[in-house]
RNA sequence: GCGUGGGUAGCCAAGCCUGGUCAAAGGCGAGGGACUCAAGAUCCCUUCCCGAAGGGGUUCCCAGGUUCGAAUCCUGGCCCACGCACCA
């Protein structure tokens, strides 16, 4: 049996709930409670409420409750203190017995878990636990994610003595002193993994923790698991070598990943059309577009004249751009030849064919370029692009600007912006017309020109439609035409194409980012149709929850395209045939779930694995485990180990293989729940895919999306902290279900604790004492009169405790033991229902009476009489004769008013009260004419004149005042307003004196 | 815009797939009562509107439709959330 022993943690953490007594408490909380009942409180209370600590001190003799107070942490510690040493959670394969392999994914480990993860967590949990009861070996392991950039980033940053990153670890509850620590990478590593397993485990999480492990090469086996992986994607050709744009800093010469962004976190590499407009010496000025469709919306070229501007060679053309723009293109795999520089005045003034409506416009002076951005060069569309607009404006009003470049003011002020977009929402001109409404004044006024090409931008783009001066495309949608426009100019050579971030992007070192074209980036060729058709075949055979899942998987899989899965940085395994890479981390972790199946063994215990043969894994030995290919003898003695563990570990394998389910947030669907699914079918046969996966939403906290950007971040250890593990389960199984957000809810959890400690109470106080009855289904304490049957109750407790297993398992474990329960309740059957005890007479009578009361109640209720006497009178038994007639007639589907009424008149005594009968018939027939079987049945199988009158002290009690019971048809009964005449059956008639 | 999910009472949240037992579970909040010197504890009742007799009215985003019957099925619309990637 288990050893009690009795953890520090909760003992520390004991809450003794003292009822204080003081008018003092009272006075001050009182008005804190009117106030907050007309406004809604703000933000999340987190804490259970306080007693306050004076009343406490004032009152020494109340302490002394005479009810025993309930500490839910005090038995957690000991129960799973228990579980563990007698190895509950322990699994290892049984071929007697059905298996569940449920898991979720690895957490990363730069940070203590928050209970996003924690509920994604316990919702697989929950169900290994259902599971175990009804008899399964489960297996619910979990490991830790290492891999990646996001550790090293952070560590750089504690190393650089970062504020923001020193707060993100001050914010987790780390002291000060303690993180300069965490300038080290490795002590991440050590750190997290061993917090996460003791929060987890202070949830009391059914885990086998034998299996556990952290990635990357600081495991050996895991990266030669990896290794053995990426072998085989690439024998079956799943991987492929290709160009790649990514955000690129020029002066680390390495790409930026967001974790390395001083701004531009989520900007991503996009395409810009670079247009080309000859000048009368032949050279092309370049200027760069998001937006080519606007092209015959041009009516000039904006050059900044102070900036500096290069002619360079490119292929055989001689193209004017900023000298910026000349690097990228170079980094962009374009052979580009600076020849000469000149200055942006220079140009100035001349003329310059336009692309696409292939007329001469003029280069006019522009200062709201940025340099830094496409080629310093820019196209002018005044009617859809608010600066434009703008710039055209001020050139125009202004006369010395004009005559400084010696331009041709007739001309320039001839300039009107040419309409191109039909907009819904929009005039005609919507760059013009943004620019009037947000009124803004001139070039110089940024903020609220970018606001305005935003604005202009998302409905010109998806819902515009090209006009008639757009010709070809004149109808065609925006969305559309900007593909087809940049394809035409680009193969009649009046357009090209260069990347740029999608927003500024500056990188650690504060140099801003550019876009370089990598030629030999590894990808995972998602994007290949034949795969992504294995991936569907998966899906489709999958059990999914919510359904809705399985939608979203097949739109996803045919979303992704092929994925990068290398690095130059980060933790990882190195790309075994191409050491100058790294493997990514989402990369390395799609079919991991085969490794936990004999992670016992490889990792001996420990997270980062020290044992030596382990140490020397190599291709052929994953290739027995998990293929049965090759020899176990031959692998044995080349790894030093005995045969029959070689052979232990792969039927290990393929007793726990597949995955049953796999839960987790709504986040990893399109990446990792995706990708889980493609590497399992390019790696194992069919029978061994995942059989289940499970998704929810974000969870937030008190209504609010918990984010930590947000300060809404709930860590587990935290949630611990203020509440026991049974209560923070409790409060998570609650929290919703679906694809939507679930909702952490503390009143709840106010409300969960106290109804758990009374139900521990209520389970373990001797017979003699429970008759209160908290905590036990009210409607029967009452029934029985406060004196519930002791089997009745024995079985209520056991069979409750058990439905609460999985749930509440540290307070289910203390009641099944203190309730004589053999074993762990964790391992216990759940309950069955016993078709033997189930008493439709006794239901149906409940039912009746119930519903009587009810009636009764809501007379009383509707009338505001204070009753002085209540009486009952049940159907007279001609009433209950013609329904029985009915009942019968129903059953064989004849149930007429007619016939009713010719069966009904045949029997004795009902002539002489031919029209009532008719009367009531009618009724009868009309509703059991659509009544179901189940309900029809209910009737006659109770004699509610018995009934009620056994149960009238019954309802008395209940109404506090004095309830009769006679039959509608006794000539002696009390019936001072003929009440009686409207009992039926199923229904007595009631009388409020 | 594309994709996915959703809109249920003061709030949170079941029900919808498989139509009827649905004025719609449960929880929170609120009101009343019991117990109490008193309570934030516990228990009971109430909580869409009307009603001095167990009834009636109007509801499940809106508008139509299918059906004897719709919160549930179909069509259209409005609104909200999330994702739209190279990485955890």
């Amino acid at each position: 049996m288990a050893r009690r022993k009795s953890a520090p943690r909760a003992r520390r953490a004991s809450r003794r709930a003292i009822r204080p007594a003081s008018k003092l408490s009272r006075r001050r909380s009182s008005p804190a409670k009117r106030h907050r009942s007309k406004t809604p409180r703000r933000g999340p209370r987190l804490r259970p409420r306080a007693r306050p600590r004076a009343a406490r001190r004032q009152t020494p003799q109340r302490v002394a409750s005479p009810r025993k107070e309930i500490d839910l942490r005090e038995f957690e510690g000991r129960w799973q203190a228990a579980w563990d040493d007698a190895d509950v959670y322990v699994a290892r394969a049984d071929p007697a017995r059905p298996k569940w392999y449920s898991t979720v994914p690895y957490p990363y480990m730069n940070g203590y878990q928050h209970l996003g993860f924690g509920t994604s967590f316990l919702r697989a949990e929950f169900q290994s636990r259902y599971r175990r009861m009804l008899g399964y070996n489960v297996l619910h392991p979990q490991g830790f994610h290492c891999t990646g950039l996001p550790i090293l980033g952070a560590a750089k940053r504690i190393a650089e003595k970062e504020p923001k990153q020193w707060d993100i670890l001050r914010k987790m509850g780390i002291a000060d002193r303690d993180i300069p620590k965490f300038a080290d990478p490795m002590h991440w590593i050590e750190v997290f993994p061993e917090a996460t397993i003791q929060d987890l485990k202070g949830l009391g999480a059914a885990v086998d923790w034998t299996r556990s492990f952290i990635t990357t090469p600081l495991n050996p086996p895991y990266d030669a698991f990896v290794r053995w992986q990426f072998h085989h994607l690439k024998d079956g050709d799943f991987v492929k070598i290709d160009k790649h744009p990514v955000i690129w800093c020029p002066k680390d010469q390495a790409p930026i990943g967001d974790h390395d962004r001083i701004e531009g976190e989520g900007e991503t590499p996009i395409e810009y059309t670079l247009l080309k407009f000859p000048l009368a010496d032949g050279r092309l000025l370049v200027a760069a577009t998001i937006r080519p469709e606007t092209v015959y919306g041009q009516t000039n070229l904006w050059i900044d004249p102070e900036a500096a501007y290069v002619v360079a060679k490119v292929g055989e053309e001689r193209w004017i751009l900023n000298e910026p723009a000349t690097k990228k293109l170079s980094e962009q795999g374009r052979t580009v030849v600076v020849e000469s520089t000149l200055r942006g005045a220079e140009l100035v003034g001349m003329d310059a064919v336009a692309p696409a409506i292939n007329r001469a416009i003029p280069v006019l002076p522009g200062s709201f370029i940025d340099q830094g951005l496409g080629t310093g060069i820019v196209t002018s569309v005044p009617s859809d692009a608010p600066d434009d607009f703008v710039a055209l404006r001020d050139l125009q009003r202004n006369d010395a600007l004009l005559a400084r470049y010696n331009l041709d003011t007739e001309r320039v002020r001839a300039i009107k912006p040419v309409p191109i977009i039909r907009a819904p929402g929009w005039g005609p001109l919507p760059g013009v017309e943004i620019v009037e409404r947000l009124g803004i004044r001139d070039q110089t006024d940024r903020e609220k020109l970018e606001a305005a090409k935003a604005e202009v931008y998302k409905t010109g783009f998806y819902r515009g439609v090209l006009n008639e001066n757009c010709g070809p495309y004149a109808g065609m949608r925006v969305e559309v035409a900007k593909e087809e426009i940049r394809k035409e100019l680009a193969s009649k050579g009046q357009a090209d194409g260069m990347y740029e971030p999608s927003g500024e992007v500056v990188c650690r070192c504060t140099t801003r980012a550019i876009v370089k074209v990598v030629d030999n980036q590894w990808f995972l060729a998602y994007g290949d149709p034949a795969w992504k058709a294995k991936v569907h075949e998966a899906i489709a055979s999958m059990e999914l929850h919510p359904e809705a899942l399985r939608k979203w998987l097949d739109y996803v899989t045919d979303w992704l395209h092929d994925w990068p899965c290398t690095h130059h940085r980060g933790l990882g395994t190195i790309l075994p045939w191409d050491s100058d890479w790294v493997i990514e981390s989402l990369s390395d972790s799609t079919i991991y779930m085969a490794y936990y199946t004999i992670a016992h063994a490889l990792q001996g215990g420990a997270l980062r694995s020290q044992v030596p043969w382990a140490g020397r894994l190599d291709d052929r030995f994953f290739d027995y485990v998990f293929f049965g290919k090759g020899e176990a003898r031959t692998l044995a003695s080349r790894l030093g180990v005995d045969t029959k563990l070689i052979e232990d570990l792969r039927r290990e394998f393929t007793y726990w293989y597949p995955v049953d389910l796999r839960n987790t947030g709504k986040d990893l669907v399109q990446n990792h729940m995706a990708f889980c699914l493609f590497n399992h079918t390019a790696i194992f046969p069919k029978e061994h895919w995942p059989r289940g996966y499970g998704v929810n939403g974000w969870v937030r906290f008190a209504g609010r999306k918990m984010s930590k950007s947000r300060g809404n971040t709930w860590f587990i250890r935290e949630a611990l902290r203020d509440w026991p593990a049974d209560v923070i389960r409790l409060t998570v199984a609650n929290a919703g279900d679906g694809l939507d957000d679930p909702n952490v809810d503390l009143d709840f959890a106010e409300t969960a604790m106290d109804r758990l400690q009374d139900w521990v109470r209520f389970a373990t106080a001797k017979h003699s004492t429970r008759r209160e009855g908290h905590g036990i289904d009210s409607w029967y304490v009452r029934r029985s009169e406060n004196r519930p049957q002791a089997e009745c109750v024995r079985r209520f407790i056991e069979v409750q405790t058990k439905v609460l297993a999985p749930f509440t398992p540290h307070a289910s474990e203390e009641i099944w033991h203190r309730t004589g329960g053999a074993g762990f309740v964790v391992d216990s059957p759940y309950p069955d229902a016993n078709a033997n005890e189930i008493d439709p007479r006794a239901e149906a009578a409940e039912v009746l009476l119930q519903s009587t009361l009810a009636d009764i109640r809501e007379i009383l209720k509707v009338t505001g009489i204070a009753p002085k006497r209540i009486a009952l009178y049940t159907a007279p038994s001609w009433k209950l004769s013609v329904h029985e007639l009915a009942r019968g007639l129903a059953a064989q589907e004849a149930l007429s008013m007619n016939v009713l009424m010719e069966k009904a008149l045949a029997q004795p005594g009902i002539r002489e009260r031919a029209k009532e009968v008719a009367a009531y018939a009618k009724q009868v027939a009309d509703e059991l004419r659509h009544a179901r079987v189940e309900d029809r049945d209910r009737f006659g199988s109770v004699d509610e004149f018995a009934m009620l009158r056994e149960n009238a002290h019954f309802l008395s009690k209940e109404l506090r005042v004095k309830v009769e019971v006679f039959r509608a048809d006794d000539p002696h009964r009390w019936d001072p307003s003929k009440k009686g005449e409207r009992a039926v059956p199923g229904r007595p008639a009631i009388y409020v004196e």
